[in-house]
RNA sequence: GCGAGAGUGGCGGAACUGGUAGACGCACUGGAUUUAGGAUCCAGCGCACCGAGUGCAUGGGGGUUCAACUCCCCCCUCUCGCACCA
């Protein structure tokens, strides 16, 4: 024997004989209770990298240790291949996008075999594959029957360079983030999914998802946004026209003193028209558009407005109130129009300060008296009215409620809800993704492709010469027939966005070769919801959010019976090094397959559960991995100096094991309990390996070799049989290896996890710590059953805690069964 | 600004419903063995004092309690998310 295991070997032997006995395939069986594992889907960008790792030896913990739990376990893989990089990447090299893909893709799944991840590859998916996207059409074309997709003009980031639309997220300080253009607004066409219309419910099924991290459901229930108000019109003075607000509070409509209008607000036009503001007012909404255009993401702008020479009336107190512009009210936020009340707004505040415009206070505090002379900010609490009318000296709440009431039975309001929370706008004038499957007829307008015709294939993706310009350049695919008139149409040339092909990746893995529909509704009723998802938190509110929006599509259109995609979601943190994220451009990468060349994927699994939980950033340490490779061969060595233990046939009686061999029984069966409790409770695979270390090191300690005689060999057989099944999640090559060097045949996976003896792992002895006064003084060994009353015997009577006392009475006297003692003086 | 989370040795991190702070690992120090080792084994390792020992220690300051990393109040720092949402 060597004092180092052959990873090399041992490793590709085991992923060998998972690949060809297909261990991981998996497949409904309704006797069976299910178990689904997933981990977000990589995008194929070329070679996987440490969050990669981190994020798939935590799934694959899961999916082993579930497995040996008697699940039936499935636990997929695909790619989310759709995507500009690879057409970034084909015009610098010249090659196809697909060709990219598909070589990423290949390169990819041998680097994920090489960690040894027990996916059930036959149900693998590539999102770039019309097998897949037909299905993805196939559901927008029900949408758009359902009425839940819908085309508009909208205003989008445009870059003239690119000639593409930008992602909000891609436009840099006002300017194109690959080619520093500066981005324009552009008003165009697209298509929109009505993810508005499930608001509500995504909202409140949000606390049906307790499995969650808090953050996650706090940042999806802050990015739908409700709020609940009131809409009311306000009169244009001397005119037909109304002005529409929303307000969340209508308990200040008393102390309006000014109103204030975004600077698209579409009524401007009239109010100012013949004014002598008119001109004035063009220009400051001219500047402020161009403003707002380069406004960088971080800061906000001062706050500046303009009167418009017009009034409207308040229709409560009948008060002609002012109108201004101003260049804080979002056009796409309720109205686009709102009543300023500066004693209980901040912003209004403000505005009013600068522009001397009165201030009235109208709801009170409790305890001091609002003087508006005085106020140096708006007061934004609730508290009781005044100077409101009928309404005064109800409480905020009430007076909401109420002051609703009035305008809805006076015509001039309404109870209203708003959401920040936007539609989905899908349209992408960019090649490499899945086309959108309609047709526009000069004499039929807009015509879905009939179903048979779908799917609407990318041309040119199976050539790796192939045509890859976007759809509006290519003729031969825009160019065709309207399918209900027969004459000359045009081709939809937007492609969708990708977040659509992972908004239900999930579900088609669950019948992933299905060439009739999207998806199998027995399979899906069967597998989903996936139990658990692991991902970057990056994913908190689109990709999640989607995905969440999809299911209850699904659901509506018949294929789901499921509400919620995910029951339980793990975020897990960055992996990082040297305080930085690891990127190209901080030149602080590691290539995992540096690291499985070197150590082994079961030292590169361990280290990446080892070195934190997995919720928190990880701290990359290269000595870090040297010590889990370390303790990996000091169990391999472990294991072989005791190889004679599995052959031993010798009878014992556990009952009645000497000091020694008790001591390990118990340490044992404490280890069980401590790595069971550990991935049960949290995944917290840092402490489920320091048990297990623990439990190494007493067995190192005790086989020392003046003791080893010893040691009882089915004792310590039963401690490295239930190491190694314990590591078996973490590290299953060798856990594997070693398995069948003990002289076992049956594989780990069908061992179903070992049982806790809660007898074994009870502790005969404990120690009693005594405090005097709260202070550590002594430590005392006393059987593990002793009483209340004899524990503060021997702790009156020890002789260190005696010295402490120095003759002083106690005052009290408090046991803790089983802890400590400590005496008050 | 709002929302969420986090501050524990030189480092990553442990500590159950308040009850021995620092498990486990890394680094470091000393020793053994070795031709050699980035191998292995033994011992030490929060800080202060020469020390058995004692005192001080969980971002800072108060408080509750016999007892606080843990509960309460105030403050500081960091990370993430949203960012004029009426």
């Amino acid at each position: 024997m060597t004092d180092r295991y052959d990873f090399k070997s041992i490793e590709s032997k085991w992923q060998q004989r998972w690949e060809q006995e297909k261990s991981y395939k998996v497949s409904e069986d309704p006797d069976r209770e299910k178990y689904y594992v997933l981990e977000m889907f990589p995008y194929p960008s070329g070679r996987i990298h440490m969050g990669h790792v981190r994020n798939y030896s935590i799934g694959d913990v899961i999916a082993r240790y579930k497995r040996m739990r008697g699940y039936n376990v499935i636990h997929p893989m695909g790619w989310d291949a759709f995507g500009l990089p690879a057409e970034n990447a084909a015009m610098k090299r010249g090659i196809h996008p697909a060709a990219w893909t598909y070589d990423n893709i290949d390169y990819m799944r041998s680097q994920l075999k090489a960690m040894g991840l027990s996916y059930d590859w036959d149900r693998e998916i590539a999102t770039c594959n019309p097998k897949y996207y037909r299905w993805e059409q196939f559901i927008f074309l029900q949408m758009l029957e359902k009425g839940l997709v819908y085309r508009k003009e909208t205003t989008v980031n445009w870059c003239s360079d690119c000639k593409t639309v930008l992602a909000r997220e891609q436009v840099i300080d006002g300017a194109c983030w690959r080619c520093d253009q500066q981005v324009v607004p552009k008003t165009m066409h697209g298509w929109f999914f009505k993810i508005t219309d499930y608001a509500e419910e995504l909202l409140q099924d949000l606390d049906k998802l307790t499995g969650w991290p808090e953050k996650v459901v706090t940042m999806q229930r802050n990015w739908i946004g409700k709020s609940q108000g009131l809409a009311c019109d306000f009169q244009v003075e001397d005119s037909k026209e109304k002005v529409t607000i929303f307000t969340t509070r209508p308990d200040t409509i008393y102390g309006v003193t000014f109103m204030s209008l975004a600077v698209e607000h579409p009524l401007i036009e009239q109010l100012i028209k013949g004014r002598k503001q008119e001109k004035e007012v063009r220009a400051f909404i001219e500047k402020t558009l161009l403003e707002k255009q380069r406004a960088a993401a971080d800061h906000e702008p001062d706050k500046h407005g303009i009167f418009t020479g017009s009034y409207c009336i308040n229709p409560y107190n009948g008060e002609r109130v002012p109108i201004y512009v101003a260049n804080f009210v979002l056009m796409e936020y309720g109205t686009g129009a709102v009543m300023a009340v500066p004693a209980h707004d901040q912003r209004d505040f403000e505005f009013a300060v600068k522009y001397n415009l009165p201030i009235r206070p109208v709801v009170q505090p409790q305890e001091t008296e609002l003087v508006a002379e005085t106020m140096e900010a708006a007061f934004e609490q609730p508290g009781v009215l005044i100077d409101s009318g009928r309404f005064t000296g109800m409480e905020s709440a009430e007076a909401k409620q109420r002051i609703i009431d009035h305008a809805t039975a006076k015509g001039f309001g309404k109870a209203l809800i708003t959401y920040r929370l936007r539609d989905w706008g899908i349209s992408r004038q960019r090649y490499w993704g899945a086309p959108i499957p309609v047709i526009y007829c000069e004499k039929c307008g807009i015509q879905p492709v009939p179903e048979e015709q779908l799917p609407v294939v990318l041309p040119g993706a199976d050539s790796p010469d192939g045509a890859h310009a976007p759809l509006h350049q290519q003729v031969d695919f825009y160019t065709t027939t309207c399918p209900k008139c027969g004459g000359a149409a045009r081709r939809e040339t937007d492609t969708m966005d990708t977040f659509v092909e992972s908004s239900w990746y999930f579900a088609r893995y669950t019948s992933p070769r299905n060439d009739q529909a999207p998806l199998d509704p027995r399979a899906a009723a069967y597998w989903l919801p996936v139990d658990q998802y692991i991902g970057g938190v990056e994913h908190a509110i689109l990709h999640l959010l989607y995905s969440r929006f999809f299911t209850r599509v699904l659901r509506d259109l018949g294929y789901l019976e499921i509400d919620e995609p995910f029951t339980n979601l793990l975020t897990q943190g960055m992996v990082i090094k040297d305080g930085a994220k690891m990127s190209k451009s901080k030149g602080n990468v590691v290539d995992p397959s540096d690291l499985i060349e070197r150590y082994g994927a079961d030292t590169t699994r361990l280290f990446s559960l080892f070195a934190a939980p997995p919720e928190r950033d990880l701290e990359w340490n290269a000595q870090g991995v040297d010590g889990s490779s370390r303790f990996l061969n000091r169990v391999y060595r472990l294991i072989h100096q005791h190889l004679d233990c599995f052959n031993d046939s010798t009878n014992c009686d556990f009952t009645a094991l000497d000091t020694v061999n008790s001591q390990l029984y118990r340490k044992t069966h404490q280890t069980i309990a401590r790595v069971t409790d550990s991935i049960e409770s949290n995944f917290h695979f840092n402490t489920a390996i320091s048990a297990v270390m623990e439990l190494i090191n007493l067995i190192s300690t005790l086989s020392a070799d003046d003791t080893k005689s010893n040691l009882e060999p089915a004792v310590v057989k039963e401690a490295l049989e239930i190491t190694i099944q314990l590591l078996y999640p973490m590290v299953p090559h060798f856990c594997g290896e070693m398995w069948e060097i003990t002289g076992h045949d049956t594989a780990l996976d069908h061992r179903p996890w070992p049982e806790v003896n809660t007898e074994a792992a009870r502790e005969e002895e404990i120690t009693i710590v005594i405090q005097v006064n709260g202070k550590v003084r002594s430590r005392l060994q006393a059987p593990a059953d002793i009483d209340s009353r004899q524990i503060e015997e021997m702790a009156l009577s020890d002789e260190r805690t005696t010295q402490f006392l120095q003759g002083k009475k106690p005052k009290k006297v408090i046991v803790v069964k089983g802890k400590l003692v400590n005496i008050v003086v």
